[in-house]
DNA sequence: TATGAATGAGAATTCATTCAT
DNA sequence: AATGAATGAATTCTCATTCAT
């Protein structure tokens, strides 16, 4: 008999993964120590063990769901409703892109941080890494799936492998503005853009 | 008259340097302590602190001159040889590219690994980040000195903005490969390519 | 709710000063590490910062209020018995010595080994030195005030001065016991007391 | 056959006294370090140890003749000149006193404060204490001795008693002023002189 | 459940002293 | 004699985790 009903723990449960990510973008998983946390977030330093085993486990469990605790809307979310169907390929992928990017507020910067703090320790950790995968494998299928529905002949191979050089434009663009502490110039991002376009024209030929 | 040369004194400095890169490298930073570097290099505790005033100041110094402390060839160095002026840009660039990947060995990854922990800690850290701008810039131009002679009437803020978007691909795709801890298959890597080559021909038109 | 009252708490802050008191005063700050006063007040290692920010901080904490952590009655309260009003300025003044003579036990002079300490301290240290500062008035005013009140028609600052001048020879004979190692044999004391009797006797004519 | 006349050696033995005399002086015994003290006295660090067998030696050295390793005359010698022997007895004690009081200058206050860390070391240190007794005795005797010239007749021990008491008097406004910080202001001075007056007035009844 | 006091292993750093040159 | 590099014990302080209340 409970003396917390399920749903308040998992409430409070949220609450914790949401400070502690926002802790972890601003200062980093070292420098965030668990009374930062659990002060953040307003309970009892002995509390959180309650809920999570070790300081490992919030990092574990965050990066393998942190977008949960985020309010960016999920790109696939997002996406449905700017790629409609009719559009050629290469609009539907610059469309891909224009919202990827619109996201880019120093906000989101932040939790970009995370991200490639959560990638730094899955290549120290095997566990970690198994955690992640799946996760990974979903982001790098939207764009798959775009090129697929477009194109249908287009040998799944080469639509997954364009998805990964997409994806890895995005998160070394990203890595450059979190590095630089600032977003790029508008007429920057306008050049890049146009060099954008001229990749998703790969398929066009 | 000093007990000890300067010249030895500056190979003692690179030992611990390039020691303290390696296990930056495999365990991070916050997780390498002074102890495993000075055990590992084999010197006392306390000399380290004659050749660095603190565990800080070995990473901040890395994070500025890390290629040095590595094996791999500088890509400035190596490119002079790949790169013969007769070729057409997009062949120069895929060449760049060649050379590039060929660099992916599972012991530079390692090192690619440390280059995302200094990323991480220069978007926290104003005097870092100003200390790594001049090595960040650096890279950029190679890709930005091919494209203007090869088309010297190229505008230079879009040669500029190609060269980012090139090397966020470059480090997009080495953030891909750290983080799930090994390679690319070879017929994946060549399916990447071609799309490479595409993009490279943007200045083709 | 809190686990430990705060008289408990306040309870501890005292043990800790007071060991750290007698640590200080047997073998000296800078001898005293944090272990030995943890050890001596039979808490572990980490708990004393949850009391104080570091070890500077009970030094200061000492320096101010060490009076309080000692067994032996603060002047003022002894001096309200020993001194009745009716008594000539001379006579209360020797009295007042006597008060102060009687409390030079040994173990007495352990503390007054600290306060030198304090002193030493406080003439390299501003903080300390602004800090101590409120203290080192209050003891002064005691033989000002008695002047004061059994001629009202005294100067204030030649009051002042005497009083100055007063502390300044009890203080350096208390320098004299500790650095000797030990109390001045009786008939020794009564030499001296006559001659501060003959001191006390300024205000007579 | 040594390599070094052993004047020279002398020569440096003193510099490293005078050396780390105004070094302690400063900053005090556990904050001035073997290194401090050889960079500023301009010679290795390994040297040091073949003048002295240890940073301590240095200190019992100094505490034993500190007085050598200033540039501030000894009360011995000055006192000859400023205590004619026509004068009374009180005459010849205030002008001791006043050369005592010459000599408060800020860079004296410095020796001064030395001095209470020589007395507070030796009071937690027996063989320390052994040392310096002889030095001690000795500034006594100065004051006994005019006393006894003067007054023939005066009892040896109150001669001694009044002494101790003199000298009580001085180190204590010492003191007073190392805490403070600074010289008192001169009127206050000549207040304090006028009761110092009235205390050497103890032997004319 | 919840609290936050308590623990203690471990971290970075200092520094008197030694010793190879 | 002289140097200053090298040592390593000791120091202060932090922090994830435990546990009495």
């Amino acid at each position: 008999m409970p003396k917390i009903s399920q749903e308040k723990k998992k409430q409070r449960q949220t609450v914790i993964l949401r400070t502690a990510l926002n802790l972890f973008s601003q200062k980093g998983y070292y420098l965030t120590s668990i009374d930062d946390i659990t002060k953040e977030a307003g309970i009892s330093k002995g509390l959180i063990y309650t809920y999570f085993k070790s300081k490992e486990e919030i990092f574990f469990e965050l990066a393998e769901n942190w977008h949960e605790f985020t309010n960016t809307p999920s790109l696939d979310d997002s996406l449905t409703d700017v790629v409609p169907q009719e559009l050629p390929l290469s609009e539907k992928l610059i469309r891909v892109w224009d919202e990827t990017v619109r996201q880019w507020t120093p906000e989101n910067l932040d939790f970009a941080r995370i991200k490639f703090e959560f990638w730094l320790e899955s290549s120290k950790n095997e566990i970690l890494r198994e955690r992640m995968k799946e996760k990974a494998r979903r982001s790098l299928t939207i764009v798959e799936k775009i090129i697929i529905q477009s194109k249908p002949g287009a040998d799944p191979e080469i639509a997954a492998a364009f998805s990964r050089l997409w994806w890895a434009q995005v998160d070394g663009l990203t890595a450059y503005f979190i590095s630089y502490g600032k977003l790029p110039a508008e007429d920057e991002m306008n050049r890049i853009r146009r060099i954008i376009l001229h990749l998703c024209q790969y398929f066009d030929d």
